[in-house]
DNA sequence: GTCATCCGTTACACACTGTTACACAACGTT
DNA sequence: AACGTTGTGTAACAGTGTGTAACGGATGAC
């Protein structure tokens, strides 16, 4: 159990896994204004098909033009983790800006495509425009504050609030791209999801036939749907 | 109350869990170049203060001169969870840009003085100097990286693992700044490495007293003498 | 100085999650 | 179709880490 503080943020603020973020200033770094001044590559990728390893040059970033992919952080004494998967819209590789070489992999988890921009170009376009310049600095600003909301969470929640946290999540990024937030298809194997939430496999496995057997979701494998939205947010934010 | 001003502020790097960044283009956000086109308000904290709350408006940065810092994010649930601590040469506040309020809370640790840097004045120097602006995109990408660094061990780390890799990293950090990497004072209570860690105060606890019976470590109360910094070492890289 | 409060430590029971094991399903390959 | 590989589901067992409680030392207020 945490301690509270004598800290009283008596204000508003966004709150749960990777929250709505409200308040915003930008919407996220715009890749149509970005590709007026940086060349793209167009890089069809396939299921298993990795984008960049971990310790290769830093020479790009890349934008999810379509699919979905995973990201992995692994340290020297051979452990891994999955720390975010990214879709349709998202960028990847802004972690590694600053470094030689990229901090991390990306793995594609379907067949898509990844537009490639090459940093240098990117760099000094917002050198030339200070708006691209100010969306990339709140982009980074905002992963900052995703990575802290997945902390947060891993901190302070049980297996089944994890999980069900990260339902919605996904229902919710699905819903943004126009998709149903009560019916989607996981991309990933349970397996990823387990490294993501700091658990393993068979919890994961568990907990989403609990979550079946409470009637909040119906399960078939990758197959999700969202029975009780409400119950699963009660569940997710019960705080004793 | 407020006053303008002009120091010397030596040296100046990120914070990070375990982050050793080789491979690095720059050095972090540098304070002396920054202040000669931002303004600089001065506080001087004692311990117990808030430097800025969750949900206050957002509307500078700042620079650790000399102190001990916690930064603590929470849900609107009233769960929390210590995110970082900074020490001197650390910036505060770069997780909160882009939006209108800061999404998370600075308390001091102890008595020390932090340097308001006004959003806006810093936001038009990175526009006048490209070198201010490649650092602080750095910085932001830096704090990603040392985010990420967290996630990896907590979620593959044991309870004794975390507290070396945790002493470990104190110990790095006041190396860093010229005091000994063998003998120090921790500045926050238990529980809050707890909740960075993810674990809880009893547990701290345990393993402290777990890690002095291994002789790896003396332990009274927050002064920690480093006996087998490879022993610690190894327990905190073990992975079968 | 005395007291109140916070903080750190230890003990003990047990819950939650990890571990191990096995079976089955899905999918691609031969 | 048979086979191997990968991913998923379920169960029994084990163990790490937790919750609760109590105690004592430190610190700070008065």
């Amino acid at each position: 159990m945490n301690m509270r503080f004598e800290t009283h943020a008596s204000d508003l603020r966004p709150a749960g896994f990777l929250a709505t973020d409200t308040g915003d200033a930008t919407d996220g770094l715009d890749v149509d204004l970005l590709r007026r001044y940086v060349p793209v590559f167009r890089h069809k990728l396939s299921s298993g098909q990795s984008l960049y390893h971990a310790g290769q040059p830093f020479k790009s970033l890349f934008f999810v033009h379509a699919g979905f992919l995973k990201t992995i952080e692994l340290s020297d004494d051979g452990r891994d983790q999955i720390t975010g998967f990214r879709m349709r819209g998202d960028f990847l590789g802004i972690e590694s800006i600053g470094l030689t070489s990229y901090a991390c992999g990306a793995v594609s988890l379907e067949s898509g495509e990844a537009w490639e921009l090459p940093y240098p170009a990117v760099l000094s376009a917002c050198r030339d425009v200070p708006e691209l310049q100010m969306r990339l600095t709140a982009a980074l600003a905002r992963e900052i504050r995703a990575d802290h909301a997945w902390m947060l969470a891993i901190g302070t929640l049980n297996a089944e609030q994890r999980v069900a946290t990260f339902l919605l999540d996904v229902a919710r990024r699905y819903a943004r791209l126009g998709f149903s937030a009560k019916h989607f298809v996981l991309r990933m194997r349970r397996a990823d999801i387990a490294s993501f939430l700091a658990l393993t496999n068979e919890t994961v496995c568990r907990v989403m036939t609990k979550l079946h057997d409470m009637r909040m979701i119906d399960v078939a494998r990758r197959d999700i749907h969202v029975l009780d939205a409400g119950a699963l947010h009660a569940l997710a934010n019960q705080y004793a």
